[in-house]
DNA sequence: AATGATGAATAGCGATCACTAAACAACAAG
DNA sequence: CTTGTTGTTTAGTGATCGCTATTCATCATT
């Protein structure tokens, strides 16, 4: 049974010199600003505060700091609150829940803009292409999410449809927050989408 | 009144070796599907058939050219059909003209997909950051083409605020565009935008 | 043909890219 | 202590980046 965890035994060596976790998200700030191409290892590492080869020795690769990144992200932002999207009391009330976080955790003022998935490697060098392909597939996953969220409202087809619609609204929802779109102004969005759902699914529950 | 335009007048000197057109339509492919981080000067001469101070000489620059891409792309891709969205019958039907057009447009077979001004140059290196802000004010432009295109069926609140509404949602399908959706699971959201609209603007006309 | 203007080709600029070999430093175990 | 392990450091690797000085080729004009 017992799933082998050794907790962080000492291996004997040399400890490190820095910060892990520290270093994941000083690499997650820049990408979330810059994107995959825009940032440098020479960035990385000088942000960080340590050497090429230490960041190296700790992550791979540079796409594989990105992927740490982007593991990260999603377990800090890239989730909406299920549980109140689920406890809504209507369909459309589900909608406004998760699309409120949405616009919320794209717009919040302490953090980059916008959403490193929804709008992450769109286009990259050919080279780049299975961290573009990753991207993809993790936009799907969110898309999947969503329509898992959304299960207690309808059937599998509407929910599915929607989850589309939804993620697609989101998308965009991300690049205009990058373009400096209000809160204000993303949460006429969502109000309309909200409006939209409600009309064509009048307080049914599926 | 006159304005002055020179046809092709030969200045003298050694005439163009290459196509000017067809050397920003190579261009425009290769931006189109690895963006402007993704494609180097070496790739752009190599597919044009020229040498790099030729494309210097014509373009300025890599950004020159760039943007001059971006200029054909709007021409020819950028704008829908206006005329058939004017002469809808609704307000929903005018919806449903727009983004009917701009599925059509994201997943053309012989092109490659999703829109380049939509979801391009969302992060990018600091350096360019000009060519992003060039971006971002292009998708402005699209917006307020949106609410124009719309101005006869509301008032322009409603259209102002209904033009942010679908310009996220054609952002979201060129990128899930760009990921693989198919045409039909892409109308499928415009029949769900349309529907929401048609149910919150019954056959009116502002 | 001679001249001037213009583009094209060769070759290479300095800078930066992602990445690493080799030597040193800090730990645990013996 | 010595030995082994591991991370850090210095100093670079070759490749590629965007771009250009120079020279040569091709045109219109004279």
């Amino acid at each position: 049974m017992g799933a082998m965890e050794r907790e962080a035994k000492s291996r004997g060596g040399r400890p490190w010199s820095f910060d892990r976790e520290k270093a994941v998200e000083t690499a997650m700030r820049l990408f979330w600003r810059h994107g995959y191409e825009g940032v440098s290892v020479g960035d990385l590492t000088k942000a960080i505060g340590i050497a090429p080869p230490s960041l190296y020795a700790a992550f791979g690769s540079k796409a594989g700091l990105y992927g740490e990144v982007l593991d990260r992200y999603e377990e800090n932002f890239g989730s909406f609150d299920v549980a109140s999207v689920r406890s809504a009391a209507s369909l459309a009330e589900a909608v406004r829940a998760l699309m409120q976080g949405a616009v919320e955790a794209v717009t919040h003022p302490d953090r980059e803009r916008g959403c490193m998935i929804s709008s992450g490697m769109a286009a990259c060098h050919p080279g780049h292409a299975p961290l573009a392909r990753d991207a993809a597939a993790r936009r799907n996953v969110m898309r999947e999410r969503i329509a898992e969220a959304l299960q207690p409202f309808a059937g599998p087809g509407v929910v599915d449809r929607l989850a589309r619609h939804l993620a697609a609204v989101l998308q965009g929802i991300s690049i205009q927050a990058r373009d400096g779109a209000t809160p204000a102004e993303l949460q006429e969005i969502v109000e309309d989408v909200v409006s939209g759902v409600a009309a064509r699914f009048p307080e049914g529950v599926g």
